[in-house]
DNA sequence: GCCTGAATAGTACCA
DNA sequence: ACTGGTACTATTCAGGCG
């Protein structure tokens, strides 16, 4: 007897695949009394829409595809669906089709019927679909009734169901408690990078629930290294397995080793072993396979993406610090006994770190995986531009919007955002002044969007909005898509601020600070989607609006702050430095809530803020006494060490009314430091990254040469690395040359070359600035003659 | 062939 | 592999000079 319940899941990772023969999606996931569970939906068919061109003649055209169909795909099923396809009404018909080889046959079966449009939706994976047309959704909390699934045994799971009638989503935010495993891997390196073919892996170190582990290589084997590594993921079976750079590096890696040592890697919860999928990720199924390189990536704070950089930004990395290590210890360093047990627990340290900053990034990831609808593994991994897309699909399903196709298109450029030049020298008491989401709440009130845009040379008969440039116009009525997605989002902050308000948990309030913040990085960046020619919803029209609109907004604003007798020191595209005057600024706020319709904020106020001649470059003290310094050298990792903490010790020197006569005598301490010999290497190292393979660079670039350098050493320099190089002397002195810091040891640093081009030019314009700015002069000078 | 200024390549930043 | 605006250095190039 089949006896149907109902149960609460929560969805961790899904697939497709074949059960009992037949196809179906895999949804994997938790109940909730913590059993891992796996439900079958053998429902759900795979399909595509076509629009009908002529709505009078739907029945014709619908015969004559069927007769045409049938012949391609027996098990084919037609249905007409009324849609819309950008703004415009359309019927369409839906072609559901009995597997992938089948579609594209039934696409050109199509093409020669008279009346059909193009394919749509064809280009959306069937997993993301069966997501998108479903209530299912990632990382989130359903109702579906269940019947057992007989006959479906290895599985790593405590039960396996059919799901009956769909999954519904509740709106619980919370999550269950995961299993975390983390690992890290050391592998050997005979010379340079470690190659697959030649180096064992060394040292796979793990950390879980239940403990550190650390599993060795004796000698060249490392075959059991490998097997039990897998051995101990089926035993401690983690919902989510974290490293960094598994998705570059160390899946492709160990997948490479375990061939060669003829062992197996199925550690998934299909025993099944890791998979590379379309977005260039390994997954594991049945598991949350993550890669913390990802979110080290995707924190714009982080000047070093590393797994230590990251664990201490996040604050997970050990008391004491990290052990020095290698990643890949040369032959003879692990030969060492002591050297090997200080890379072993250096190694275990890792793993432990890893696992933490995993369990303290995971509320963001899930947040940002269920607003999206992008699996949990794909989520971090996929670029924001797939992430907006995602989510705007998914909304665009809920409004009965067919999903407009990927196309190819040349690119157009436009104007963005208004930078005012700012006033050199140091300035007292400044208020910053910025528009709240400026962008998303331009396109809500001008209703922007592609299918709200007259198209040229149309008479709309409707109002319109015109943008600033005059270029192009948009309905007002009704509300266009991205609007109403941007509106969604604004509604969902709201709504988040709400409980947050009256939470009592901390668990409780972290969930809903990361919602917050995944809600806030998608609403962001539906703007710069909108101008991305790769985009579904791609619209030159609508970005070249939207700015022009901020545009207009911040000289309107300017104009405003001028006539109520501020100072303007400086704005960019969304931002104004005012002289702070309590009662002025806050009228400035009031006037452009009522003139402009816009809400602003004194974001901060600083008490003294450093701006040179150059745009998008300054320093301040605020009035709770944090230096900030944005766009210089000190923030740029592309500068030295020495060069840096120069220009930051200057700044601070003025910034706290030390006086530019110290300041100057801090800069010649640090240039006296430098020809004593007394900075260390380090600081002289300069960071550049490789962004693409180095045959393809034109010029002597001095990182491309010492990327050169390495590679001839046997490293393997890769795009998105970063190399680190010196400046040196030459024995004949007449110039310095460029070479890798890990090949610097023991050559002599070109002091005259750092004071003359690092040291120096950046402090030399601060206080060029704070000098050229003369105090008004009592008589002659300045006057008008 | 050497010097110089302008143009270009390349990177990383701000919003 | 979301956008445009910006600063800055080093290299490369074009042209003057002799």
């Amino acid at each position: 007897m089949n006896l149907t319940t109902r149960i609460k899941f929560w969805l961790l990772d899904l697939n497709e695949g074949m059960s009992n023969g037949q196809r179906c999606i895999f949804l994997w996931g938790m109940d909730t009394d913590a059993r891992r569970v796996l439900l079958l939906d053998r429902d759900f068919r795979a399909s595509f829409l076509i629009p009908i061109k002529d709505r009078s003649r739907v029945s014709s055209v619908l015969k004559q595809l069927n007769e045409l169909a049938t012949k391609v795909d027996q098990g084919m099923e037609l249905s007409v669906e009324t849609k819309r396809l950008l703004g415009r009404e359309v019927d369409a018909v839906r072609i559901k089709y009995s597997d992938a080889s089948k579609a594209e046959k039934l696409v050109s079966a199509a093409k020669k019927v008279k009346g059909l449009g193009a394919a749509l939706e064809l280009d959306v994976r069937p997993t993301l679909l069966y997501l998108l047309e479903t209530e299912a959704t990632p990382c989130s909390w359903h109702d579906v009734d269940v019947t057992e699934a007989e006959g479906s045994e290895g599985y790593m799971v405590s039960s396996v169901y059919y799901a009956k009638g769909g999954l519904r989503r509740s709106g619980d935010l919370s999550s269950p408690p995961l299993r975390v495993m983390a690992f890290y891997v050391v592998r050997r390196a005979t010379r340079g990078t470690p190659e697959a073919r030649r180096d064992p892996v060394l040292v796979i170190s793990t950390k879980s629930e239940r403990g550190v582990n650390s599993f060795i290589t004796k000698g060249e084997d490392d075959a059991d290294v490998l097997s039990s590594f897998s051995g101990l993921v089926r035993k401690h079976d983690p919902d989510v397995l974290v490293g960094f750079r598994g998705n570059s590096i160390l899946w492709p890696y160990l997948i490479a080793r375990a061939r060669i040592s003829e062992v197996s890697l199925g550690l998934s919860r299909a025993m099944t072993e890791p998979h590379q999928s379309a977005f260039g990720h390994f997954s594991v199924t049945g598991r949350l396979s993550l890669d913390l390189n990802d979110v080290a990536g995707d924190i714009q704070e982080l000047e070093s993406k590393t797994l230590e950089a990251l664990s201490s930004y996040v604050g997970a990395s050990p008391t004491g610090g990290f052990l020095p290590l290698d990643e890949a210890p040369t032959p003879e360093a692990w030969t060492d006994r002591a050297a090997r047990e200080e890379i072993i627990r250096a190694s275990e340290q890792r793993a432990e770190a890893a696992y933490d900053t995993c369990l303290k990034s995971m509320d963001f990831i899930m947040q940002l995986s269920s607003l999206t609808k992008l699996p949990a593994d794909h989520v971090m991994t996929a670029a924001v531009g797939f992430r907006v897309e995602s989510y705007l699909m998914s909304v665009a399903k809920t409004r009965g919007e067919l999903i407009p196709p990927r196309e190819d298109r040349p690119y157009y450029p436009y104007a963005g955002g208004l930078v005012l030049s700012p006033a050199p020298g140091m300035h007292e008491q400044i208020a910053v002044i910025d528009f709240r989401s400026m962008y998303p709440n331009i396109m809500i009130s001008f209703n922007v969007s592609p299918e709200t845009l007259v198209k040229a040379h149309a008479r709309p008969d409707k109002e319109v909005n015109t943008s600033p440039d005059g270029r192009h116009q948009f309905v007002k009525e009704p509300q266009g898509f991205l609007p109403f997605a941007l509106q969604g989002l604004i509604a969902e902050r709201k709504k988040t601020e709400a409980s947050a308000s009256e939470v009592k948990s901390e668990p409780e309030l972290r969930v809903l600070q990361a919602r917050d913040k995944a809600v806030k990085v998608v609403s962001n960046a539906v703007y710069g989607y909108t101008g991305w020619p790769g985009a579904r919803w791609y619209c030159m029209e609508v970005a070249e609006s939207t700015t022009a609109w901020g545009r207009s907004l911040i000289s309107r604003a300017t104009e405003m702050a001028a006539h109520l007798g501020l100072d303007i020191i400086y704005g960019d595209t969304d931002s104004l430095f005012v002289s702070y005057d309590k009662r002025k600024t806050s009228n400035l706020l009031h006037s452009i809530d009522r003139e402009l319709g816009f809400q602003a904020r004194v974001e901060k106020v600083y008490s003294a803020v450093v701006f040179t001649e150059a745009k998008k470059r300054y320093a301040g003290l605020t009035v709770h006494g944090e230096i900030d310094i944005v766009g210089l050298e000190v923030v740029r990792s592309d500068w030295s060490g020495v060069a840096r903490r120069a220009q930051r010790a200057i700044l601070s020197d003025l910034l706290t009314g030390k006086g530019r006569d110290a300041a100057r005598s801090t800069l010649d301490g640090i240039v006296s430091s430098v020809r004593s010999g007394n900075v260390p290497l380090s600081e002289f190292v300069l960071w550049k990254t490789i962004s693409r393979p180095l045959s393809e660079y034109t010029v002597r670039a001095p990182h491309v040469e010492a990327a050169r350098a390495l590679e001839a050493k046997g490293w393997s320099v890769r795009p998105g690395d970063k190399i680190g190089y010196v400046m040196v002397t030459t024995p004949d002195r007449a110039k310095s040359q460029v070479i890798p810091y890990q090949l610097a040891q023991n050559q002599s640093v070109d002091y005259e070359y750092y004071i003359r081009e690092q040291v120096l030019p950046p402090c030399e314009r601060i206080l060029e600035a704070i000098e050229k700015k003369r105090q008004p002069v009592p008589h002659d000078a300045g006057g008008h003659g």
